[in-house]
DNA sequence: TAATAATCGAGACGGTACGTCGCGTCTTCTG
DNA sequence: CAGAAGACGCGACGTACCGTCTCGATTATTA
């Protein structure tokens, strides 16, 4: 779960969860059902095409459709777009939202900035998350899907830990809680967004933390 | 001047400086000179479109020649394509290098957030710069001459920096230079670059400077 | 009867007569019967289409069952295309053969080339008529069909009642009985086929017939 | 030259005189000219594939552009759409109208009627003209386009002809004019264009004249 | 003053992709 | 089983740009 509700508004029934689970069955969709089979070429050509080095620009629903073996009305029957599909890729890559031990603020801070972490390390060994990421600026919907979905939620964990912490004594309650979290979680996302070359060592979350918590000064 | 030793270095004559300034004349080029008018036409006309909110995606070489009054190989006989333009685009209007006070460390890192902030008002100001800027990860070579021309000079003022302050003891020294570059600049770019809608308050880079100095503890 | 041994002779059961009308009840066809509703709705659609100016180009099968409000498979469960279902359509609405008087071969020729008059005119009253037929040569098979089971049995007529006439003393007997054939019906079918905007007077068969009986040279 | 004042009214140039070899040199056509070999690789190409045995339905503007190793864009550049390429199509390959002998109305007359049937004779040599012949009725524009340029005129002709024999007194004058000349014509369009299979030997247009002049009646 | 040469706007050119529509086949559920 | 609905692979539609290429018409420099 992640990006589903994000974007695609649009009548293709794209982004309504696949079923509300209920006991009644609804009105019964007529005609032939979708193919989920259909639905994961399409996915999986796509992704290859980006592992083959492919840039986001060249790829084409045309060329998507020729490799998936499949006609183009069937991805504009799912898709607004190529963006709108990109989305739901991101979607089905992208990782759970993390688990935050609750031992002590200092440990949640750490859980997720871990998360960031891992997310970093998964777009540098997945070549379908390294571009589609690095280039999900230029494409607005998809953009805010993720923002929205993604992102905005792991803040609000960020921004919660913050002021449990200053509640707890943890952390100093002169400072607004956002600009505390930006100055906790900045560093992570200045290496996993803006200087993807950067490295991500194990402990990187953990010295950030901590590094942040004690501050610059020389100890005495 | 920033960007123009990054990307181009295609056959047109882009990026060499317009003369050497020397008293030699050189083999004096014949034939009809390029018009400097019509260079700037095609600038007014490329930020124009971008201020009328025309997304980057969207911005044809084929409607910048439209608009501009120009011919299409006028453009690609400067420029070996769009992103080329952008980048001398982008290189018309980044402000310079920030100049460091030099009264101390802590006076030298808020200099140079400060310049940070400053650039990110601009994007907000500038439709063209933010445009451009937000979506530039989409387009490698504009991506790799910022990075190249503008970001990585000024991440070695802040590396200059914090060793300077690690000598001289005013930042503690078992730390990584570039770990701590990291946890300054990191709140700043996580504000301009990813959260561009996040406030950017005059005192923000002092702000940031102070409390990653002083730590998140509370104060006994 | 006219039309149906023409072109159809694929696996489609159309073709048949819909029921053998004997006693025996073959091999009893299992499952729910097609329904005859159907196949009206379906002339309907389609008869309705092209009064209303479709062309026949336009008339595809798609909007031929969105307009009967009938599903595709039924259509092309019952022809093999459009083409045979228009073969089917002018079989519908044609007139059959004339009956001769056998007053005399003059009287005979004028029948033959009044009811040549009449389906003219029957052309001009039914869009549907006028549009198929004028578009039919594009359509061989149903061009075919036409041609072999109403063109050349009437035309059949034609040639005995001529071949009568030379026998009889009518009819001068130095000329190729094909080629007066065509010397008499061919101003109406000029006018009929060729020429879809000319008038057909009432008495323009019997102009005809007696015209090319009495020659074009001025009476002494 | 036929048909070149036709249907083809759009913003597309086609139709207008190449030009109108005075002196004046026009507005100065700006930009690189239409060049002449694609004109006639299209034609080529078109016509290549009609001779296969490619029917006029399966003509596909994309086919054709593949054939001819030509952009669409090309193509649309010059006609809206392949009604309108076939229109000049034919008119590349219509003979001129006929030259009449003026000797008498008779020899008139069986000079328009031989252009008739040498026409018929080259629908049959040549698969372009026959298949677009037998296939124009169902493109209106093309049908109408023909009518007006290439039928109408001729039947002017006929029409003169006829009427200047009844003035001289080689022509019964009691009888319309139209009619008189569809008796005379009918005859063979009916033999060329309804009845494309049947014989159309060298004397056939003389016959038909003698045959509808003296008429019917056995002589005495 | 003429010849030469690179520039300019304009737009044709072979391509590729767009997003839509219809083809004829298929697969599902309802009667 | 028939029937409505509609998904499916395919391929054509007509449009928009791509980057290259001619055109005639300017402007400079060089001879």
């Amino acid at each position: 779960m992640s990006l589903q509700d994000g974007g695609t508004q649009d009548p293709r029934d794209e982004g309504q969860p696949p079923a509300p689970a209920s006991a009644e069955p609804g009105p019964a969709r007529r005609g032939r059902p979708r193919s989920e089979a259909v639905e994961q070429a399409i996915f999986d050509a796509a992704a290859g095409l980006l592992d083959e080095g492919v840039p986001l620009a060249d790829l084409s629903v045309e060329r998507i459709a020729r490799t998936a073996g499949v006609g183009k009305a069937t991805i504009y029957r799912r898709w607004a777009g190529k963006e709108e599909l990109f989305v739901d890729l991101v979607r089905s890559v992208e990782p759970p939202d993390p688990v935050l031990p609750g031992t002590s603020v200092r440990d949640d801070l750490v859980a997720l900035l871990e998360s960031l972490r891992q997310r970093g390390l998964a777009k540098r060994s997945s070549a379908v998350l390294h571009r589609v990421f690095s280039q999900m600026q230029g494409y607005p919907k998809l953009w805010d899907a993720y923002q929205n979905t993604v992102i905005e939620p792991r803040r609000k964990l960020g921004l919660d830990a913050v002021r449990r912490g200053m509640e707890q004594g943890e952390i100093r309650d002169d400072l607004d809680v956002e600009f505390v979290n930006d100055l906790l979680t900045g560093p992570l996302l200045l290496r996993t967004v803006i200087r993807p070359g950067a490295t991500l060592d194990p402990d990187l979350a953990e010295r950030v933390v901590d590094a942040v918590m004690e501050g610059l000064r020389p100890r005495a």
